[in-house]
DNA sequence: TCATTAACTGAGG
DNA sequence: CCTCAGTTAATGA
């Protein structure tokens, strides 16, 4: 993939946030991308290590988690091509949790100190990755939420229709289906439960006819009672420049 | 390896 | 008594 693809797909999403000048655009296209391809599962950058250079999703999926003492993670988010999961990193330089792939991916790094060189050329390209910044937190709130007080069925229709409004706005919903590529154990260290339950709760939304997963796919079969069982507001996701 | 399902258990309403 | 969810175990794809 030529690197101009990549930072095209940078700016698309930035693009989704706020409008963007013309001198701004240039300078985000010339920044300085490393690629390098990871395979599934793999170790982007770990809790406790020193971070010097900020990753873009190029292709694939990532997730940030957290894992305590007796080995149980937590997957705190799910990244998807276009983001920068770890662009906190630029300010707090030693990482508090993982970053690691879920599919294969294709990463673009891009280093510390040319973020920061264009933070300070360009003042509204630093406002929105701070808007960026603090829609991450958003989400985290909305996580909190799900996982602390939503029963199963919600909290697996909320996190589907999380992902599925995100895919939409970079042209990866395909009809009714989206990719959630997600083993049943990766999607209960999200949910909060165990695989055997995921298992469970997925059977029940499937024959209930709201919501089938398969093969790392998910397709929702009765958009109105998958939009009231997953209580999705999308407000939170701030997705138009003015929201 | 991952998905599926049953059976059992306990918490809590 | 009912629902939800964890554990264990067996089996299939």
């Amino acid at each position: 993939m030529p690197s101009d693809a990549i930072r095209a797909a940078l700016l698309r999403r930035l693009q989704t946030y706020a409008a963007i000048s013309e001198e701004d655009t240039r300078d985000i296209l010339a920044l300085p991308v490393t690629v390098k391809k990871y395979p599934a599962e793999a170790a982007v950058i770990s809790d406790g290590q020193r971070s010097t250079e900020c990753c873009l999703v190029v292709d694939g999926f990532c997730v940030r988690s957290k894992t305590i003492a007796d080995g149980k993670r937590q997957i705190l988010s799910i990244h998807i091509p276009g983001e920068i999961p770890d662009l906190m990193s630029l300010f707090l330089h030693v990482m508090d949790h993982d970053l690691s792939t879920l599919t294969p991916c294709t990463l673009g790094f891009i280093s510390h100190d040319a973020l920061t060189r264009l933070h300070h050329r360009r003042p509204n390209v630093a406002e929105i990755f701070w808007r960026d910044t603090l829609i991450d937190a958003a989400m985290f709130r909305e996580w909190i939420v799900n996982v602390g007080q939503r029963p199963g069925p919600a909290r697996l229709a909320h996190v589907m229709a999380e992902l599925r409004a995100r895919l939409k706005v970079i042209g990866r919903v395909d009809g009714n289906s989206f990719e959630m590529p997600l083993t049943q154990e990766q999607i209960g260290e999200a949910l909060g439960i165990t695989a055997v339950h995921v298992n469970r709760v997925a059977k029940q939304l499937r024959e209930d006819g709201i919501v089938e997963l398969q093969r790392g796919r998910a397709s929702v079969l009765d958009e109105a009672k998958f939009r009231e069982l997953s209580d999705f507001d999308s407000r939170y996701l701030h997705q138009s420049p003015t929201s």
